[in-house]
DNA sequence: GCAAAAGTGTTGAAGGTACACCCATGT
DNA sequence: ACATGGGTGTACCTTCAACACTTTTGC
């Protein structure tokens, strides 16, 4: 299994950042470390990227592998390179963000990973590496990504009010929304499909479910649509 | 200087797109292969990282010994890992793009390459590896940059005129401009000083010389102001 | 005086922002 | 009946797009 090169070369890694949503705000997945170095910390699941292996696969599998989590959205984020962000030796690792819905898809530890935890953005643990540096760079990612692309949706349920995706968009860009101009531009786009239900058991008037029409937007984005709010 | 390790890892290298300008269009500079594999085919400048070495530390080494630049604008682009991309073995290229006045920088060839060469961007020769796909991601992350980022300037000599400018943005964007349009924007934008200077030698009216004030620039960036065009 | 590019304003359309009230439902 | 968020329109302002002629210089 062990391997002789001419020249040393640093060791590579993928990381994942994946951001959830609930009622509390945003979230992201964290594991906690059952192997050295930095054992019992905090840290975004990631591992070594086998030879043969894409990156991305080396990102699906090792999140499938530590958190249970499976198709997600995913998106190479930046390559961190200091030689000095792991102890041990000089490690590459390429990150990636993932964007899911916590409620749909349940987190379970596994392979090298004593737990896994969502934490809110702002009260994350001290973590592992350079994680927490990741982490910033992936919410500035998402925070320009979101304006001019419709990757919020991966964040809801596949059906939602018009108020929760407010509110995701509040929550990513951290300010308020003006609800009447809000609704205006999200309309105008023509991207959103009315399923006919509402919400249930609500203490209140129960809000319209839409959905957003993924077809459409890949069909109009062809044709140099470009997608903004 | 042979290494062991536990564990095979893929190689992992740079590989830098240089864009230019000059009156015939965008440029991007190339590099002749001395060495196989590809040798004598076009390839991006590029190669392996160094233990211990910074990723960008690499590309800007790599880019001085194939071409001879120094001080160019660099950004990280993308990392590129399909298996099959170098026909050794697994090799990963974390790729950058980099923004130079073609006039101002002299090019010369030297390790590894036995020559150096601009290329319009439309008519590349083939080149090695995956570089061709490189290139293409490269131009449009220059077009979605351009936009909301005053990156352009660094194709520019230091002074340059407003016509210039808008050639630069109708070049890189592939489209045309409306020049009064054009000048409102960009004087709206209050960041480009007028030096006094005119354009010397040219059988028609000498047109104004501007600089981009990118200490203006910096100031009004921290304070939340975006760019755009 | 001619060729060539520099330089300059106005108008209409579209889109963005600010803002307040009635409605439907569950308890 | 009351509490809660759902749902809606208008007026103003800013920004964008379309469009043509005069000026300055070198030859």
């Amino acid at each position: 299994m062990s391997a002789t090169y001419a020249y040393p070369r640093p060791a590579l890694t993928v990381d994942c950042v994946v951001f959830g949503l609930d009622d509390e705000g945003l979230k992201v997945l964290c594991i906690e470390r059952e192997l050295p170095p930095f054992e019992g910390a905090w840290a975004l699941p990631g591992g070594f990227v086998r030879v043969g292996e894409a990156l991305e696969e080396a990102a699906r599998r090792e999140l499938q592998e530590e958190t249970g989590l499976e198709k997600v959205y995913l998106e190479q984020l930046y390559t961190f390179g200091a030689p000095d962000r792991d102890p041990r030796e000089h490690t590459v690792s390429v990150a990636w963000y993932a964007l899911t819905n916590i409620r749909d898809h349940r987190v379970v530890a596994a392979t090298d990973a004593r737990d896994a935890q969502w934490f809110p953005l702002h009260a994350l643990p001290e973590l592992a590496f350079d994680h927490g540096h990741i982490v910033g760079v992936a919410h500035e990612r998402l925070q320009g990504k979101v304006r001019y692309r419709p990757v919020g949706f991966e964040l809801l349920p596949r059906r939602f009010t018009l108020t929760q995706l407010q509110h995701l968009y509040e929550v990513i860009l951290e300010r308020e929304l003006d609800k009447r101009n809000f609704r205006k531009k999200v309309s105008s786009l023509d991207l959103l499909v009315d399923t006919g239900e509402r919400e249930k058991n609500v203490p209140r008037r129960p809000a319209r479910l839409y959905r957003f029409d993924k077809r459409k937007y890949r069909a109009l984005e062809k044709q140099g649509f470009e997608f903004s709010i």
